[in-house]
Formats: C-alpha cells, sequence, structure tokens
DNA sequence: CCCTGATTCGC
DNA sequence: GCGAATCAGG
C-alpha cells in the first residue's frame, strides 16, 4: 500500500480528531501503526508545536496548572468551574451529589448527620478539579455511543438519565484493563498523580 | 501485558 | 519517502 491522496487524507482527519495511530492504521489497512506514525511525522503534524513560530490556531486549552497542594481551610467556591452534569455510575437514578459532583451513598449519610464537616475518612476521596474539568470536557466529544456498541476497549461511564433518550456512554477508547477512558478513570479511581512529561 | 507516540536508519 | 525495529513512557 501506498500513501495516495486519499489515504493521506483520512490520515490527517483522524489524527486531527485526535485519534490513535494504531485506530489510523487499522482503519486505513495494510500500514502499521508505526507507518502512520512515521507518516504523521513526515507530514510534519506530530504536534501542533511546531519549529519557527507559535501556531495561531490553537484550540487546545490543555493547561494543566501545577495544583499539588491542597488546603483544606481555604475553599474557594466561586472559583468553581463547572458542575459536572451528573455522572451515574451505575443504575442508581437520583443519587445526590456532594459540591464535586460526587455521589453520596445513602449509607454513608445515614452514618454521618448531616451538616457534620467531615471528619478523616477512611479513605475519604478528592477528585481533583483538574479530574472533573476533564470530564466534563471529554463528555462533550464522546462518542456517545450505546449500550449495544460497548466493547471491551470503550469506556463505559453512562451519561445522563438511563431512563431518558439523552442516555449515553462515553465511548472513547478505555484503559488498558479498565473499564472507563483516561478521564473517567481519573474520577472513577483516585489514585494517580500524572505529570505530563513531553520530553524528546 | 496492554497500549501510546518518537526516533532511528537501512532500504 | 517509507516503515520495522526500537525506544520511552503510561
Amino acid at each position: 500500500m501506498s500513501w495516495t491522496d486519499e489515504r493521506v487524507e483520512t490520515l490527517k482527519r483522524m489524527w486531527g480528531e485526535g485519534q490513535s495511530a494504531s485506530q489510523i492504521a487499522k482503519e486505513l489497512g495494510g500500514v502499521t501503526r508505526n507507518a502512520v506514525i512515521g507518516k504523521v511525522h513526515r507530514l510534519g503534524l506530530s504536534n501542533r508545536v511546531g519549529p519557527g513560530g507559535a501556531d495561531p490556531v490553537e484550540p487546545v486549552a490543555e493547561v494543566e496548572p501545577e495544583v499539588v497542594d491542597d488546603k483544606p481551610v481555604m475553599r474557594t467556591e466561586s472559583a468553581t468551574p463547572a458542575r459536572v452534569p451528573k455522572p451515574d455510575p451505575g443504575i442508581v437514578v437520583a443519587e445526590e451529589l456532594d459540591e464535586n459532583g460526587i455521589p453520596i451513598s445513602a449509607a454513608r449519610r445515614a452514618i454521618i448527620p448531616a451538616g457534620q464537616p467531615l471528619p478523616p475518612q477512611p479513605s475519604a476521596n478528592e477528585i481533583s478539579p483538574e479530574a472533573l474539568a476533564k470530564v466534563n470536557e471529554v463528555e462533550k466529544t464522546a462518542k456517545k455511543i450505546g449500550l449495544m456498541e460497548l466493547t471491551e476497549k470503550t469506556c463505559k461511564w453512562p451519561v445522563g438519565d438511563p431512563a431518558t433518550p439523552d442516555f449515553w456512554f462515553c465511548g472513547l477508547p478505555s484503559q488498558q484493563g479498565k473499564p472507563y477512558c483516561e478521564a473517567h478513570v481519573g474520577v472513577a479511581f483516585q489514585p494517580m498523580s500524572s505529570r505530563r512529561d513531553r520530553r524528546r
């Protein structure tokens, strides 16, 4: 197979859509992901960060402020970006959400009296604002697939009310061994303090 | 082990 | 120019 005009076009489109090299290779057929990556580089569209000058068109606002400290005392409510719609990682529908959009189980509510300044919990998790913001971002660009389209490689994060037609699943490529995509894994599971190192 | 993109280098 | 092999990371 050779890089015909059409194939290059497909390559550019899919790469622009954020598809992985392997996905693109699979789509094109007859080429490996290495071939795709190699072509991508030769086309000079590996990273928008090109040499010479800053690209004027750069919609990607993936700013990752180094939020490392967490001051329990200072809670800047006004700085809260957007509220998470309502992730319902289950069939449970009307689950109450806390200020971070985290479901509060009925069980826990029964244990902890309302209006209590939560004492240190055994495994009290706090989801970083970044993660939540990322989820919001992702849900906009999610593939919005139905139950039938779910595979072992698609994010199974449910969005919306299962009882309404607006219910869908994220559908983005899931992490290996995980049921969710990277963004949703970040919300579903607490660990991970990743650093975006793009050296080289 | 699964995956990702990045780079090298013989062709 | 091409892409397999390899590397480096998640």
